[in-house]
DNA sequence: CCACTAAATGCAAGATACTGCATATTGTAG
DNA sequence: CTACAATATGCAGTATCTTGCATTTAGTGG
């Protein structure tokens, strides 16, 4: 039972020994964000990013929520949320201008262009 | 020079992302350890114990002291330690006997026999 | 039905990590 | 010096991870 608890150390800190996924948990933290959001964030092929999300969602770090054609993912593991702010501080607020086309981007902008 | 905030939080994550090398950091936790004792504790070959304290030693995160034939580990790194603390919960006393012929381990026996 | 878009999946080549083992180094004692 | 013990180092085979790319699946709108 103490292995477990190796083990299960072993398992979080391996997802975030990764500089792309450490980004990703980084966006994530932020609040629910679209792949294509990730995408144009860090640059990286859309295949790619679906990979290490993958690897995060079957480890059970984050979750994702389908709404029509785009999924937005969320951190759901509250420990991997507390490693994160130890290591990169608070979280920073998110951009001032969305970086992709879903729906949800479009909603932040209008509301923060009605603000402004 | 975010970046290398990132880059640090994945070393770091990637040294505490192997099994062997987390528990011979759980064992450093509770004070200065020599290789034998790590050995005899985790049942691996003593280079194989050498060669993962050489890959922490190399990244900072301990540091060895010399006492003739005998080299002392201890854990310098402070972010290492409280991730160790947040991922496996406070550090264990020390095994009651000693597991190697060491002299320090000589005298901790001494002192905990003649306290008992 | 078709065309299109967002996201997911499968696979393979290359890079990196893991680990066993032989050997070297360092220090002690005689 | 020799013999011995504790630790360190080098190297090689294997396993695992990383990453790019082609393809597939799912959802929308005509």
């Amino acid at each position: 039972m103490s292995e477990d608890v190796y083990h299960r150390a072993v398992q979080l800190f391996r997802l975030l020994s990764h500089p792309v996924r450490l980004r990703i948990l980084d966006e994530l933290r932020r609040g629910e964000t679209c792949v294509c959001h990730l995408e144009a964030v860090l640059g990286r092929p859309q295949p790619y990013i679906s990979q290490q999300l993958r690897v995060l969602r079957e480890a059970g770090v984050i979750a994702g929520r389908k709404h029509g054609l785009f999924v937005y993912y969320r951190l759901v593991d509250e420990r991997a949320r507390w490693l994160l702010e130890e290591m990169l501080g608070p979280g920073r607020p998110p951009s001032p201008e969305p970086l992709c086309s879903c729906p949800q981007c479009a909603v932040d902008e209008e509301s923060t262009s009605a603000r402004g």
